[in-house]
DNA sequence: CAGATATATAACTTGACGGTTATATAATCA
DNA sequence: TGATTATATAACCGTCAAGTTATATATCTG
């Protein structure tokens, strides 16, 4: 079994997440959006599966893969102890906040640029 | 620069952060309380340093670690997106929540069986 | 100053991770 | 049936993480 935490560790496997909370999704098509190697997609989906974070329905050749966000209640459980502690301080934090929103999407920016040949 | 996800993703250093959360430690406490040589710890309060998720204040020889929840709000923030479809079902998670519960507190319990020698 | 105390850093080992290429498996199609 | 399509698995490689022991650094104490 693998924790929710080694799951979201990779960068990688958040996107994926991401892009099945919009909509399930076969590998074929992350593989497509993500830059990386069909096995590589494969790997990571297969560490999601064991975290439980997604579900598989199989269509003939095809895998449809969808989220499964049940996990993610133990992580916001954890988190709910932080809370309280970072509301008290909630205005000193705005600013935090949109520095490492920016930086997130930056990153993902350079993720998309996969050279088109 | 660390992530939050980076830091959060070791138990160990999830232990750290429960325990900084309830008061400030010095290095030499921590060592006491997690079953990991000093030079363990340390490095471990190096990654949650460069992670910004822990502030350090000298006095003479000794540190005194206080926790900086600030960067947990990054992590709140990008499970916040996942919270509406899990408060969808959320009568089906009941369950689920209780169980990791369990099984994260024996892990607690296996930690602290420190040999005592 | 010499020793003791508290912590950090260096160097090393081991194992796991994330990527790759090559191949196996399984279903569809012609 | 043989070729094609979609995905998973195997084998391998380089990097890094987490632990260790040994040592450096810095402060206090006698």
């Amino acid at each position: 079994m693998i924790t929710v935490y080694e799951a979201l560790v990779d960068p990688t496997r958040r996107r994926i997440l991401d892009l099945l909370r919009e909509q399930p999704r076969l590998v074929g098509e992350l593989v497509g959006l993500l830059a990386i190697s069909q096995p590589g997609i494969s790997k990571h989906l297969r560490v999601l599966r064991e975290a439980s974070l997604v579900k598989v329905r199989q269509e003939a050749q095809r895998r449809w893969y969808e989220l499964r966000p049940e996990p993610l209640l133990e992580l916001d459980d954890w988190l709910g102890s932080y809370r309280e502690l970072l509301t008290e301080r909630f205005d000193r934090l705005d600013n935090y906040l949109e520095q490492s929103q920016a930086k997130e999407k930056e990153q993902q920016e350079d993720d998309k640029v996969k050279s088109d040949d």
